[in-house]
DNA sequence: GTTAAATGTTTTAGGCTTGAAACAAATCCG
DNA sequence: CGGATTTGTTTCAAGCCTAAAACATTTAAC
């Protein structure tokens, strides 16, 4: 491999690293806050702002799709959800493997809240860049091609 | 709040969810292919580079701060990693608290052939970005604020 | 229709992660 | 000095996360 590759390597693995460190960041004090203030977790957060999303409820497959995580994992974050009364777990009709999952009312003014804060948090920590940095970032963004094969 | 405020308050959400996919993207495919390759995991790869690039070792605490992730995890990462030879703990003369943390000769080659693929399949997860691209990314990304207050 | 394959979900085993409590050693300070 | 505080680390309880196995149900293929 010639110099200008070796270097061009090193620098997406320096952007990696910096793509890290910014994410960590985030999440850390994302999570800090989401505690302190709702008595939740990050986890929690995802999964409800799926529900919220989609309001006639999704199955457990599609809502393990949407957040990119393993359908095991899903299962337990969905039952603690269930026992603190923000998620209903209902039978799909025509397919008695299915579950489908969705807000309870409670669930969903709990979420309001919370995406209040989440939002204005995040604004915070983003508030040094400009809609246009915004705008560069997000579209570099979409260009990585981090499927597999 | 205006109209502009508020705009850009989504913005900055949906540039933060655009990180998270693209960070959860490429860390899928490199748990998975270090698991595969090298029977290893993404904690321990973590934890070996830092201790790479402190070839005189690091403390418990100095090596959890470089990571930004708490004591305890780092305590058994690197338990772990003893138990299959490649770290060892040595006391830290002068306090009797402290230990010191280090790669073996086995941990170091062990580590240089996972980093350079480590390297190669970052690279290849960003090669649809060009230098320019990079360059950019990584200045937006120095630029957020994700510190406490 | 019966068997085989595929699909939807939960369970399991093991590891990662945190915040808080526990412990030990070092330092401060009267 | 001797007690109080701080510092470095581990332990603990609880939750998150994955891959793989188990299970139930549905669909496909004879």
């Amino acid at each position: 491999m010639n110099q200008q590759g070796r270097t061009l390597a090193k620098q997406r693995l320096r952007a990696w690293l910096r793509m890290l460190s910014a994410q960590r960041g985030i999440e850390t004090q994302l999570r800090e806050r989401l505690r302190v203030t709702h008595d939740s977790t990050l986890p929690r957060f995802d999964v409800m702002a799926a529900l919220d999303r989609y309001r006639d409820g999704l199955r457990m497959s599609e809502l393990s799709a949407k957040l990119k995580v393993s359908n095991g994992n899903v299962t337990g974050i969905v039952e603690r959800l269930v026992s603190e009364g923000l998620v209903e777990r209902t039978a799909v009709d025509g397919d008695r493997r299915a579950m489908r999952v969705r807000l309870t009312p409670e669930g969903l003014t709990r979420f309001a809240d919370m995406a209040a804060d989440h939002e204005a948090w995040v604004g915070g920590m983003l508030d040094t860049l400009s809609a246009a940095d915004l705008d560069t970032l997000i579209s570099i963004l979409d260009r990585i091609g981090d499927r597999p094969e």
